[in-house]
DNA sequence: AACGCCAAATAGAACGATTCTAATCTTATC
DNA sequence: GATAAGATTAGAATCGTTCTATTTGGCGTT
């Protein structure tokens, strides 16, 4: 009995979307939202897809990542170094990030509330709220 | 009666952090120190010293920048699109990010408390929290 | 004031992550 | 299966930042 790969949930995103149902797209999105919330890189995802047997550019993974991310599929997270990270969770969140391990992890409870910020300045609406706890390794 | 261009603030500080003052550590310091709170890019500042007659290459800014956060003179603010932020506000405390006009701002009071973060994973410790909100213009 | 040592400053090359460009290939439609 | 619009591609270009090898400058000693 054969695998099967008609990733039937990731059409279906796809579908909701209204982006084209391309070979790319779908593995991508299979990888993505197929097994639980992930945290992944463009790099990371590239070569994740690449040793899957995807035949996919990297270009083509910041398309397709900036593209689900205007689709509202996935959040971006922005930290130290440049490198910016894709998350799969939707909900209000905040993250660890393990500096020397160079991963994020969700933050169970984010601690804060969004509804108690002060009100924004005139004119301006709020867009997203970050907050990052940076870790580090105890040296023992 | 000519202008004082001696810098005695940022001469003081420079003793402290046992840097020596050179032409362009001293200039850097009074800009960033002389005139309350600042949120600058390594750019920014090199153009601004530029202006204000100081010659210094961007390498030096980026060094002296980061020389003044080991030393505890500024913090880092990391956010959306590679560029570094350097913030002379050592409080801690929340920041407003205008994305329209690529400007920080801190937030008076960050709405969130920091104690109340659940405790790290085992093995590691709390290195920074960053609280970010982005703020966009209300389209009118 | 001149000497010399070493830290600091410099220009420009190198770098990593990301975006762009122009050509080629796919997909959906007729 | 021809067509047009959309998607993918390789590679060049870009951005902010760091590195490298060289020159300059601060400062304690003669």
């Amino acid at each position: 009995m054969e695998r099967d790969e008609t990733y039937e949930h990731a059409q279906k995103l796809l579908k909701m979307t209204g982006l084209r149902p391309t070979r790319q797209r779908l593995g991508l999105a299979h990888l993505l939202f197929d097994q639980g919330n992930r945290h992944v890189t463009a790099e990371g995802l590239h070569s994740e897809a690449c040793k899957s047997g995807l035949s996919v550019s990297l270009a083509t993974v910041y398309n397709t990542l900036h593209q689900f991310m205007e689709a509202g599929l996935l959040n971006q997270v922005n930290l130290e170094g440049a490198r910016t990270y894709f998350d799969t969770n939707l909900e209000p969140h905040g993250h660890y990030y393990f500096a020397d391990r160079r991963e994020l992890m969700d933050v169970p409870a984010p601690g804060f509330d969004k509804t108690a910020l002060p009100a924004p300045p005139e004119g301006t609406q709020i867009t997203r709220v970050d907050v990052i706890v940076t870790l580090h390794d105890v040296p023992k």
